[in-house]
DNA sequence: CGGTATCCTAACCGATACTG
DNA sequence: CAGTATCGGTTAGGATACCG
């Protein structure tokens, strides 16, 4: 299957991420997912333990952050550290590699908590032409 | 309720991002959905019709589509030109505001698409501790 | 062309209980 | 403390059919 009759389409298009098979959309949606973000975002500012993160992300459940926290592990964004002391101390941190990723989600999350009202504003206004 | 014992967590946090109230997280929840932010880097490049993004965005249903469009609408970040010609033709485009955004998401897709090959690996090594 | 309405199921996800 | 296991409800979201 060639590319679209559309010739706006033919200018940029050198990845693959709109392809319903990439590979790279697999990874946005662990890094995008509802808790990964917040994760990422949370630990760019200090390395966590297990029982921190549950208590800091508001309405977590620690299945949910157990597999989140896996997934971003396995990608390699994640570092997972296990002090063996009584009781056992996991401490979560980002890798260099997540780092690089978290600055640039955190650029996306602080950008919206900072024009928030704008959009809260937006909805508001499209509600009412509903209305 | 107060902020936790652990003292680490005193030192950053301003916004209310992590708290599971704060509407910050509801737009952030609209911009990362599944189709949210291809939507949005798609829409970086150009604008588009209905269909052309139904066309270049693989897997996405017209429903899921009209429903990201919508929302991303109603947050302000994306225009909806209606061209009363006939056939009817609608245009997508970012607004200014939806530009600062999508810029910023593309950062995020861009640097994922660069090093997914990484990832990739990350994630085989992962699973040959399992085994 | 650019959607909406309806139906339906697959998965996500939270709650609870349990374990090393 | 730091999880896993299991269950069950909710809902995201796809398929199809239809409308302006």
């Amino acid at each position: 299957m060639p590319w679209p009759k559309s010739t706006k389409t033919t200018r940029i298009r050198k990845g693959n991420l709109f392809a319903s098979n990439c590979p790279t959309r697999n990874v946005l949606d662990d890094v995008t997912s509802r808790w990964g973000s917040l994760v990422l975002v949370l630990l760019l500012e200090s390395s966590y333990r297990f029982s921190e993160l549950a208590y800091l992300i508001g309405g977590v459940s620690e299945k949910m952050l157990a597999q989140t926290l896996r997934a971003l592990e396995e990608d390699g964004f994640v570092l997972r550290t296990v002090h063996a002391t009584k009781p056992p101390k996991v401490e979560y941190s980002l890798t260099a590699f997540g780092r690089e990723l978290a600055e640039r989600m955190q650029a996306l999350t602080s950008y919206i908590e900072g024009n928030v009202a704008r959009v809260m504003a937006n909805r508001a206004s499209a509600a009412k032409k509903i209305a």
